[in-house]
DNA sequence: TGCATATCGTTCGATATTTAACTATGTGGT
DNA sequence: ACCACATAGTTAAATATCGAACGATATGCA
């Protein structure tokens, strides 16, 4: 196919993220769409009450995509959006009870659906994981620009 | 509770198709996005003169999305849109010379960028890649439902 | 021949993303 | 205190994606 062997591999990875993300939306019923059940995710197991900013730089995504995200979510009741009393221009991002029962929801949902995947898959995804991070800390050191707290989704 | 191995993995991946999407659209110099480049390379590799909606189909992919980007291909002067003589509600996807020469100029760029990726991964590509096909052929099959079937497939 | 159905490609509206520009506020150097 | 710069968040335009609906054409079946 490709050209060189990484390159195959971007490309392979690109089809898999593709055909996951439509598995998760099917699987939801009321229109939760990825991007909004990782921030979910994320505020489930790091705790609430930060900014979008960092949210938005643990995602590697820009502030105005954080923005947009967290406004469908707040339209949703699953957040709150309170203003932060250490810094007049900040926001501080709060996890309603609606919103945690949300995203066990949506958890329970896309096990449910990806536990046939899993077992047609012959190979078990610990040993995939470890590579798989190895990678992407290797495109994440090779990146220009501001190296600011990487993190994963959760 | 600690996630699934699958939704582990799917989440590293997804991290790891957001990176590697950047590192890409940074690395062209003319706005040419992945999409784009995807439908250039699928067509100087498969030959041209098919339709969208096969092409659409081979990258699972809607047909309206698919009009998009052949729309943007064709205003770059990368590929035409001729009538297809065989079936008048058809068209087939041509590849212009400067299609083809953006696709080689697109594949020199990237794979110039992503050495020093492969350089810090300790992880030959090869050995992921075969796993990753399976997992992506997993989702393939699973994906008209949770239907329990042997895949009898190699 | 005729009609039901399937497919082809397009358009429309919603969500997501990015870069750029903008407002408001905080920080630091002089 | 002041001013330059940095940071927080929003808005707007462009691209990508999906589902749904649409008109046009093909195909199957009676």
């Amino acid at each position: 196919m490709p050209d060189s062997p990484i390159f195959a591999l971007l490309n392979e990875i690109g089809i898999i993220e593709q055909l996951a993300r439509n598995r998760f939306e099917r699987a939801q019923q009321d229109g939760l769409r990825l991007p909004q059940f990782t921030v979910l995710n994320h505020l489930v197991r790091l705790g609430d009450g930060r900014g979008p900013a960092q949210i938005a730089r643990a995602f590697e995504v820009g502030k105005a995509t954080m923005t947009n995200t967290l406004q469908r979510l707040e339209e949703r009741g699953f957040i709150r959006l309170d203003p932060d009393p250490m810094d007049a221009r900040g926001k501080r991002v709060m996890l309603t009870p609606a919103g945690r029962a949300r995203r066990e929801e949506a958890v329970r949902r896309i096990t449910e659906d990806l536990a046939p995947v899993a077992a047609r898959m012959g190979l078990p995804p610990d040993e995939l994981l470890p590579a798989l991070a190895a990678l992407r800390q290797a495109l994440d050191r090779a990146r220009d620009g501001p190296t600011e707290g990487p993190a994963t989704t959760g």
